[in-house]
RNA sequence: UCGGGGGUCGUCUAAUGGUAGGACAAGGGACUUUGGAUCCCUCGGUCGAGGUUCGAGUCCUCGCCCCCGAGCCA
């Protein structure tokens, strides 16, 4: 076999990591990293790269670091480095002792700045933000040279000192890498080292008021680790020349960076400006409203990590831009949520049933199984009686072709129970809004079954009025109408025009079995016949609010539909 | 226009120069005490033009298209 999912470890950074080991150029270890920015919520398309660097550690015995890339202050928030260690955790792994930050080696890097300076490899420019854009040139012309890039060793040295003190305010200088400014990559064209930020840093205080850029920092940071692969996204493919330049000029341990596609979902948007703008915009609950592809709000949502991981191993690894088809992770998590949730019932837009030939006071306790994929989950008693409620939807007053579901006269099963027929039909005489359902029973197809070779071809789920619970259910649907949320036809208008304004349904009144009673937040379920549903947050003792994490596929919607086309 | 990187079924992703395979999606069927799940089948692809070769997705040449890059963001 020679597919993407069953042979995890055949993308071409694995290729190139066997290769490595096999020439020893790393003495044979596998080191990597995981250097989030905390400047927002970790979401599903981070998911990827915590996977292929951690997993990548896991699969060739090495080790892998979560190191907080902080290294812009008037970003960066507390709160984000402790969510994001909450979310690597959740997905299941473990960077052991090894937590580090950016911010734990701005003396090293300073050091470093200053040999760089020595060696007359780094100046101090006192050109505005402006005139350097300016003297930067363009893609296609070359830049020049600045009137300060040859400044003397001392002179540089005391001024680079001076700005480290706090002398000068946030823009009079930085630190330049002297380099080329004729370069064909602008990035070579005497790159930022360090600019003056009199902003408090969430670690480092205010010791510090200049800040190492990114590309002054990470390869060093990287470096210093003792990191083997560098593995960061395609748009830095051309910082790697830079990268690769300070490390030379440095002389020091050198990781190889590789960059791969970052992962794009169809009718979602997973970049860090959009999600904040929904949730400061209030066009959603917060970072993990369930409908988010942040791990907060998968989290919320319901999905499993290890359904996220396998997609994650399902997607591969190329370099290749592509957007996966959201349908792929919603396939990844009913895969895991069908081996392990626990089936119940729910009815969620309740339909009273009155069984006419049930005894008036009788209860019966039958059994259910929890799982029939998964037979070690065991059973459970779920209560039957005279007064139930059916779905709404699994009623209809004139049945369409190949409907096997209630009707007037039509007899169906009651999953785990017996079979009834219903017989009568009571609406509201204003508005013909069918009211309550009367049905007869068979008493010879208790546990829903008979001899006699009967053929019932639906079976439909139910609750015991009586001793249903109350629940709120909030069903969630794709937060973007359109696969790629970014085309809009109107001008001026951005991703949030193409909203799903029915991405939330909130119903309430929904009746479930009383099993659930026990549920806490984070239990997950399926509601038969309806999808998989986890126990929200804000559930309460005497109210339980679950959430809706992805319907079963409904074969009956698929039926109606062609029966529509014709 | 300059530099960098890409282009294989609808969407992803495989294929020492040797039968273009898998997954998701779609369509069909079997089965079913969830119209769920499961199983089976079908549909469908190498950006284009030349060249090398017994043989090219793969090598060469020339085109075409897409993405990234002019932050004191990462």
């Amino acid at each position: 076999m020679t597919t993407a999912d069953s042979a995890p470890g055949s993308d071409f950074i694995r290729k190139i990591i066997v290769e490595d080991l096999k020439t020893n150029k790393f003495g044979g270890r596998v080191h990597t990293r995981f250097p989030p920015e905390p400047n927002g919520y970790l979401h599903i398309g981070h998911a990827k790269s915590i996977c292929l660097n951690f997993g990548i550690a896991e699969e060739f015995g090495g080790l892998c670091n979560l190191r907080f890339d902080d290294t812009n202050p008037t970003k960066e928030e507390e709160e984000y480095v402790e969510s994001i260690q909450e979310d690597v955790h959740w997905l299941g792994f473990d960077w052991g002792d090894r937590l580090f930050y950016a911010s734990d080696y701005f003396d090293q890097l300073y050091e470093w700045a200053v040999q760089l300076i020595k060696d007359g490899k780094a100046y101090v420019d006192s050109l505005s933000a402006e005139e350097i854009r300016e003297y930067r040139g363009t893609l296609t012309e070359p830049g020049k040279n600045s009137p300060y890039r040859d400044r003397s060793v001392e002179e540089n040295l005391d001024l680079f000192e001076r700005m480290r003190a706090g002398e000068f305010e946030e823009g009079a200088h930085v630190l330049r890498a002297k380099i080329d400014m004729a370069s064909p990559n602008l990035n070579m064209r005497d790159p930022v080292m360090y600019r003056i930020l009199h902003a408090t840093h969430h670690r480092t205080g205010d010791q510090w008021c200049i800040y190492p850029t990114y590309d002054w920092a990470h390869g060093q940071c990287d470096s210093i680790e003792g990191i083997t692969h560098s593995i960061c996204t395609l748009e830095f493919e051309d910082h790697r020349p830079l990268y690769d330049w300070f490390l030379d000029q440095l002389g020091i341990h050198h990781p190889q960076q590789i960059e791969f596609a970052r992962l794009n979902l169809s009718y979602t948007v997973l970049s860090k400006r959009k999600l904040l703008e929904l949730v400061e915009g209030g066009y959603v609950t917060g970072w993990d409203d369930p409908r988010m592809p942040t791990l907060s709000g998968l989290r919320r949502r319901g999905y499993p990590p290890q359904a996220i991981r396998n997609f994650c191993e399902r997607i591969g690894v190329a370099k290749t831009n592509s957007i996966i088809d959201i349908s792929l992770l919603e396939h990844c998590v009913r895969e895991d949520l069908n081996q392990r949730a626990p089936r119940v019932m729910a009815v969620l837009r309740p339909l009273k049933v009155v069984i006419d030939n049930y005894p008036e006071d009788q209860v019966e306790e039958l059994e259910a199984v929890n799982n029939p994929e998964d037979p070690d989950m065991g059973t459970r008693k779920v209560p039957f009686s005279r007064v139930l409620y059916v779905e709404r939807d699994d009623f209809r007053e004139d049945p369409p072709k190949k409907w096997f579901r209630l009707a007037p006269g039509r007899e169906v099963r009651l999953k785990h129970a017996y079979y009834v027929t219903c017989v009568d039909v009571v609406k509201d005489e204003q508005t013909g809004e069918v009211l309550e359902l009367h049905c007869t029973y068979d008493p010879e197809t208790r546990g829903g079954w008979s001899e006699d070779g009967r053929k019932v071809r639906g079976t439909l789920h139910w609750v015991s009025a009586s001793h249903a619970l109350d629940a709120e259910v909030r069903l969630y649907d794709r937060l973007f109408l359109k696969a790629n949320p970014d085309e809009v036809d109107e001008e001026g208008a951005d991703f949030k025009a193409n909203l799903n304004p029915n991405s939330l349904e909130t119903l309430t009144g929904c009746k479930v079995e009383p099993s659930l009673a026990d549920a806490v937040p984070g239990d997950r379920f399926q509601f038969l016949r309806l999808g998989y549903f986890c126990v929200d947050p804000d559930s309460t003792d005497g109210r339980l609010v679950f959430n809706r994490t992805v319907p079963l596929r409904d074969s009956w919607a698929k039926i109606e539909k062609t029966l529509k086309g014709r």
